[in-house]
DNA sequence: TAGAGCATAGTACTGATGGACTAGAGCGTA
DNA sequence: TACGCTCTAGTCCATCAGTACTATGCTCTA
């Protein structure tokens, strides 16, 4: 195991439940042997902080009041140096893929264990990035035969639309489609989601983990 | 700050996310002081410990696979004379009082303090019970006039089966009422909350915590 | 007792949703 | 090139969802 990259570093854990920052905080600095850990309790507050005495950023993508990977951009312009790490309860490619995209260093799912965290902020810290093929080796249940794999990129981006509670006409205007091309993603959605309803959709999205 | 009572004790954390339950270890151990930690990451391996060798049961119900608050009572029959005490991401008022009916001596936000989970045990292990005056000093932003308030009591049973994804035919039948007194009730749930549609009304109840 | 609030349930209507088709355009691959 | 897949878009139809009323019975309170 890694650890001398984390022993001189400081690192600030953003997230909104105060049991599980003072858990990961204990972890870091007893296996990791982080110098220090500064706490949010959201992306606000993390922004209180000044960007020098910040190493590395673990930031929770579930919190109140933030859409999901949103989140990440206000932190990525206000820190422009540190790496972030985003903690998430999902697997979801998407999601890994956009937090990439916006400058993320790496995406770690809850369910990793602590030496996994570890090891993932120390490689961060050495320059790497710690995306989609260590997340499934930390969780190989999950992932392998995803629902998400059933779903067309298209039909992916009307999810999302319709995970955020829009009606097919709203979703249509966004998309750029007519509201009947909708209606066939959604119904292709429904089919390979097992769903009945776009109600049950979003549900079924949320605990797999397709959406953020 | 009571700690006396959790320091002989072996307690059983039951919950999906590795470094959550690595976290609370930690805190349990060095804060709690208590004699040992079991971990669980499902209802299911939860069922093979045996109820001897644990004193008291930390039990998040959000779970995938298993409907929130229904996975207490296979808990509860397994461990018969253990507390336990639920952990959640929200502070829903019904689902704290469910927990309770349930036989949970304890429900506790996620977003309370390393002390607070201490103290909670340590309460629940001297035989008493903490529950929402306790959540609601634990957490003074939520609930204060949350938006449940605005629902009358059978809105509210409504909007659990709502929730669920399933349709105005089905709720009728499960709460054995006409279809139009549920879309009577529909209808007063989704201007109380301000969607526009069921789908928004489940994202809000979400956020809120009005349900699990 | 009168009024407020809630739960129930009905009618009537509009718009949204979902399924079952057909069909063409574009793209990559065998 | 031919096939398969995806995206697009259309029609038709049945059902579902949501709003706007009216109305009755119950309970609690002023």
């Amino acid at each position: 195991m890694e650890r001398r990259n984390m022993q001189n570093k400081h690192i600030l854990i953003v997230d909104d439940h105060s049991l599980f920052r003072t858990g990961l905080k204990m972890i870091l600095m007893q296996i990791g042997k982080a110098r220090g850990i500064s706490e949010a309790n959201s992306i606000k507050e993390a922004l209180d902080f000044s960007e020098s005495g910040v190493d590395v950023i673990l930031l929770d993508i579930q919190m109140p009041g933030i859409n999901g990977i949103d989140g990440i951009k206000p932190v990525r312009d206000r820190f422009k140096t540190s790496p972030i790490i985003i903690l998430s309860a999902s697997n979801d490619p998407n999601a890994m893929a956009e937090a990439k995209k916006l400058g993320a260093s790496g995406y770690l799912n809850k369910a990793a264990s602590a030496d996994e965290m570890v090891a993932s902020i120390n490689r961060v810290l050495r320059g790497g990035t710690c995306f989609s093929s260590d997340v499934d080796k930390a969780n190989p249940q999950h992932n392998a035969n995803s629902l998400s794999n059933n779903l067309t990129p298209r039909q992916l981006e009307v999810l999302m639309y319709l995970c955020e509670g829009k009606p097919n006409k709203l979703i249509a205007r966004e998309l750029e489609m007519s509201e009947n091309t909708v209606r066939v993603h959604v119904s292709a959605i429904l089919s390979a989601l097992g769903a009945s309803n776009r109600s049950e959709a979003m549900l079924i999205a949320q605990r797999e983990g397709i959406t953020v």
